[in-house]
DNA sequence: TTAATTCTGTAGCCTATGCTACTATTTTTC
DNA sequence: GAAAAATAGTAGCATAGGCTACAGAATTAA
């Protein structure tokens, strides 16, 4: 897939010309880089000067705990990036570390460049200070929303609330998770055993069916009735 | 005390000078507007077209929930503002009712001209450019530390975290919480009375003494040890 | 000052959930 | 295709923390 293809998947692109995306490649000192699988990408205490965007490939996110231990905190796929919302706080520091969870490609631009770049104020220029506002917005969004997540009390409503939501955003009764069972755990904070056994009874009370991270959806209103009086 | 003294409290426009700030106001079409306690400011689903700054006073927000409940969901004090991050959002909706806690005074500016004003790129429009970037970033970065509270597991870790949080904050082994139970209950998404439980158990343990939101350490070395093994 | 209301601490009960195994199944690797 | 490593379900126990209800302080209102 040629690049410009590729650059357009993420939402800061997503909607330039070819000309302006190139205008754009020269302005902000573009580089494209080549990783291998498990080769470290960003270390967590280094300062973002450069947003890193996925063309091709899955990067991971991770911390590393106290006690020394991983603990996965995201992963990006293509058109994602990170390094943005970092460049713009006093430390720059990125707070996690990066690695490559298969070949990749990534492109690199100078975050500095977004607001500073062509002092004529050419169109591309407003426009791409427009995406930035509104990606960082969305991401205010998003933490909002996982928020959600972590506050619900109760295990059989964390679950419902993620399918339902899931089922909303596939607009399908059978739907993916697109995790698997540890990770779902994680994502709603709560221990995977007692997670399992909720499933469990919410299957043999005929809500849902499931297979790995396929859930079909038995009894939309039992699992609505649960969503709904939260 | 007079606007320009007034509009610096915000962190948009805390270094400006005069001159750049009454530019800026009128390139933004600023509006200051006057409230009375208990008037509604913004409803939750109306949309952003402005942001609003609070110049003296203190503004609530609250959702409605489903049952009808209201429940708070923050305040914003002299400086700070609302409707920025919903602004760049594709339906632009506040998400949260607004209402005067108190006498307010208000500035209302229009969140549209931060892109496109001034088409000559002024410097004063490139230095509010980054002003905002910056604070989209620090919301981002003050909700993934808000997700920590809630992410901590344990009664004792969470009430320590935020203490120690606090301590290092206010630099002194007297601090000020700046909340009462409920409000640190629901912070903390415990409940009150298992929260309290536990505080006593601290204060008989030595650990701390407190009274209303003011909280004496006793014991630093106990708390830290609490707080650094997670 | 008294009354009313809002905070805080206390007690006891009970359930939801965490945790530790262990097993069965599926996927990956070589 | 056998062995190894993930992944998922099950069971049982221990307990943290939710909830209700009440009492005493402290603040606010009248």
């Amino acid at each position: 897939m040629n690049f410009l293809k590729l650059i357009r998947k993420n939402c800061l692109f997503d909607d330039f010309s070819d000309k302006e995306i190139n205008t754009l490649f020269d302005c902000m000192k573009g580089r494209i880089v080549m990783k291998s699988k498990g080769m470290l990408i960003a270390k967590e205490d280094s300062k973002a000067e450069e947003i890193c965007i996925v063309l091709e490939g899955t990067l991971l996110k991770f911390i590393t705990k106290l006690n020394g231990e991983k603990e996965p905190v995201g992963m990006l796929s293509q058109g994602e990036m990170f390094g943005m919302e970092q460049f713009y706080l006093e430390d720059k520091r990125i707070g996690f570390n990066v690695v490559a969870a298969s070949e990749v490609s990534l492109l690199y631009l100078q975050t500095n460049s977004i607001v500073t770049m062509c002092e004529k104020a050419c169109p591309c220029h407003q426009k791409l200070i427009h995406k930035a506002l509104q990606y960082l917005s969305r991401r205010i969004e998003d933490l909002q929303n996982n928020n959600n997540y972590i506050t619900i009390k109760g295990m059989r409503l964390k679950i419902a609330q993620l399918i339902y939501d899931k089922y909303l955003e596939q607009n399908s009764l059978q739907l993916s998770l697109g995790m698997d069972r540890n990770e779902m755990a994680a994502f709603l904070n709560v221990s995977r055993p007692s997670m399992s056994r909720e499933m469990m009874r919410m299957r043999d009370e005929g809500i849902m069916e499931f297979w790995k991270d396929k859930i079909t959806i038995k009894n939309i209103q039992k699992l609505t009735a649960i969503v709904k009086r939260r």
